[in-house]
DNA sequence: TCTGGGGTCCTCCCACCT
DNA sequence: TCTGAGGTGGGAGGACCC
C-alpha cells in the first residue's frame, strides 16, 4: 500500500483520477477535543454514556487500548478506564460537516455527502479552471479544513467512488492516497473480501465457506457460481467492484426514503402504557423532521426490540401520506397492540416510508379535513419551539412521569 | 463484550389481479 | 368453472453502512 501514499508532496500519477474521497478523522472525537484543547493529550471516547450505550467515535490514542466504534461504552471503559468519555454534542458536529462541507463546495459544486463526516467530490471539471491536478486539490482539501476547521482529515484519489473510499480509508489518519486508473487491480486484489462494500461478518463467512477470502478471489470467480452462492444482486455487485468496475457517478442530491426515530430504554419495559408514551415521543419526533424536510410519508411501521434482542417490524400503509403526529402516533399504538406479542422490550421506534413531498398536494386538504386541526396544531408547536427552544411545547402526558419513567440508554 | 441510532437495499412470502 | 403463470404491491426480516 505504501507505494500509493502520498509523502513530501510526491504522489502516484493522478491523470484521469477526477474522484476524491474525503473523510474526516475521528470526526466526533477531534470536534470535541478542538473544543476543549486541554483532552489533545488525553484518550477520548465519545458515545452513549448509558449503561446501554456504544462508542461513536474514539480519538486514535484511545484506539491504541482497543476501542473502537459500535463497542459497547462499558466494555470501552474497561479496556481504557482513564479515558475521558463524552456525550454526543450533534450541534457542533453539524456546524463543523456543514463548514468542511462548504469548503468542498468551494472546489466543486458535485459534492456527494454521505453522512456528517465524508462527501465524495468529482473534480474533473475543476481541474482547468483551478489548474490543479487531484491531488494537489486533495492536499488543499487537507490544508484548508485543518486550518479553518481545526481537525484532520483523509483523502482518497482515483478514477472510481468505490476505489477512492478504500483509498481514504487505508490513507487514515490525516494523509491522502492516490490510486492510478492503471494500478486498481493491483491496489483491489490483495485487500480482504470485507473490503468490499456490502460485506459485511455474514456475507465474508459465506464467501470465505467457498474459498474466496481476498477481493482477487472474488474477480476470478465465475459469476454463476458466485450468483449461486451469495444471491444474483449481490454476486453481480461484488463481481463488478472486485474487478475495479464501478460507473457510479457522483450525485450531489439524494432523495429521502424513510425517516425515523427510536430509543433503547435503560431497562426493559412492559407496561403498555409507557411504551405508549414513549411511542407518542417517537412520532412527535419523526412528525416533526417530514414537517421540517416538508414530507410527508404513507406507511406507519414500528420496530420492537425485545429483551433477547430478537427484533420485529409491523407496517400500515395509510390511503394518504401525512405528517401529523396524532395520525402517525395512533397508527403505531395499533401496531403495538394489535401486532406486537407480549414480553419485555429493550427497544421501540416509528418510522414513516413511501415519502413523498410535502405541502403541494392540494387534494390531501379535501381527503384528510378531520387532520387539519391536528396539522395546524402541530404547525404551532413547531413555531413555538423554533422560538423558544425543544421543551417549549409537549403533549401534556409527556409531562406527567418524566423522571419516574426509565429513560433510553443514552 | 453484549450489542445505539439513523438510514438503505435486498430477499422472501403472501395476497390480489389478470 | 377451475387452475396455473406472471406481475405487482405490501409486509417482514436481515444485512449492511456510518
Amino acid at each position: 500500500m505504501d507505494r500509493f501514499k502520498a509523502r513530501d508532496g510526491q504522489w502516484p500519477d493522478d491523470t484521469g483520477c477526477p474522484v476524491l474521497h474525503v473523510d474526516m478523522d475521528a470526526f466526533f472525537a477531534s470536534v470535541e477535543i478542538r473544543e476543549r484543547p486541554e483532552l489533545a493529550d488525553k484518550p477520548v471516547v465519545v458515545g452513549g454514556t448509558g449503561g446501554r450505550g456504544v462508542v461513536s467515535s474514539a480519538n486514535y490514542l484511545a484506539r491504541t487500548y482497543g476501542v473502537r466504534s459500535a463497542m459497547p461504552t462499558a466494555h470501552a471503559r474497561r479496556l481504557c478506564p482513564h479515558a475521558v468519555f463524552l456525550p454526543p454534542t450533534f450541534a457542533l458536529y453539524t456546524e463543523a460537516s456543514a463548514g468542511v462541507m462548504a469548503i468542498f463546495r468551494e472546489i466543486t459544486p458535485l459534492v456527494e455527502p454521505l453522512s456528517l463526516d465524508e462527501a465524495f467530490l468529482d473534480v474533473a471539471g475543476a481541474l482547468r479552471r483551478l489548474r490543479m491536478t487531484p491531488g494537489e486539490i486533495g492536499e488543499q482539501v487537507r490544508v484548508r479544513v485543518a486550518a479553518e476547521w481545526g481537525i484532520t482529515c483523509s483523502v482518497g484519489v482515483s478514477s472510481t467512488k468505490f476505489v477512492a473510499k478504500l483509498a481514504s480509508g487505508l490513507a487514515k489518519p490525516d494523509g491522502m492516497l492516490v490510486v492510478p486508473r492503471t494500478d486498481i487491480l493491483d491496489f483491489l486484489h490483495p485487500l480482504p473480501v470485507s473490503a468490499l462494500w456490502g460485506v459485511g461478518k455474514k456475507t465474508a463467512e459465506r464467501l470465505s465457506a467457498i474459498g474466496l477470502n481476498r477481493v482477487g478471489d472474488v474477480a476470478a470467480m465465475p459469476l454463476a457460481r458466485l450468483k449461486r452462492a451469495i444471491g444474483v444482486a449481490a454476486a453481480e455487485h461484488l463481481h463488478t467492484l472486485s474487478n475495479g468496475h464501478d460507473n457510479r457517478a457522483v450525485v450531489p442530491e439524494s432523495v429521502d426514503k424513510s425517516v425515523g426515530a427510536e430509543e433503547t430504554f435503560e431497562v426493559d419495559l412492559t407496561d403498555r402504557e409507557v411504551l405508549k408514551q414513549e411511542l407518542l415521543r417517537l412520532s412527535e419526533r419523526t412528525a416533526a423532521t417530514l414537517r421540517r424536510r416538508d414530507l410527508r410519508g404513507r406507511t406507519v411501521s414500528i420496530k420492537v426490540r425485545f429483551g433477547d434482542f430478537t427484533t420485529i417490524t409491523r407496517s400500515r400503509t395509510l390511503p394518504v401520506a401525512t405528517d401529523v403526529t396524532q395520525e402517525i402516533y395512533r397508527t403505531a399504538c395499533r401496531l403495538l397492540d394489535e401486532q406486537t406479542p407480549p414480553g419485555a422490550i429493550r427497544l421501540i421506534g416509528v418510522r414513516m416510508e413511501q415519502l413523498e413531498e410535502g405541502a403541494a398536494g392540494g387534494q390531501q386538504l379535501l381527503l384528510d379535513a378531520p387532520e387539519r386541526g391536528w396539522r395546524d396544531a402541530d404547525q404551532a408547536a413547531d413555531e413555538a419551539r423554533a422560538k423558544f427552544g425543544g421543551a417549549a411545547i409537549r403533549p401534556a402526558t409527556l409531562l406527567t412521569q418524566r423522571g419516574e419513567k426509565p429513560g433510553p440508554a443514552r
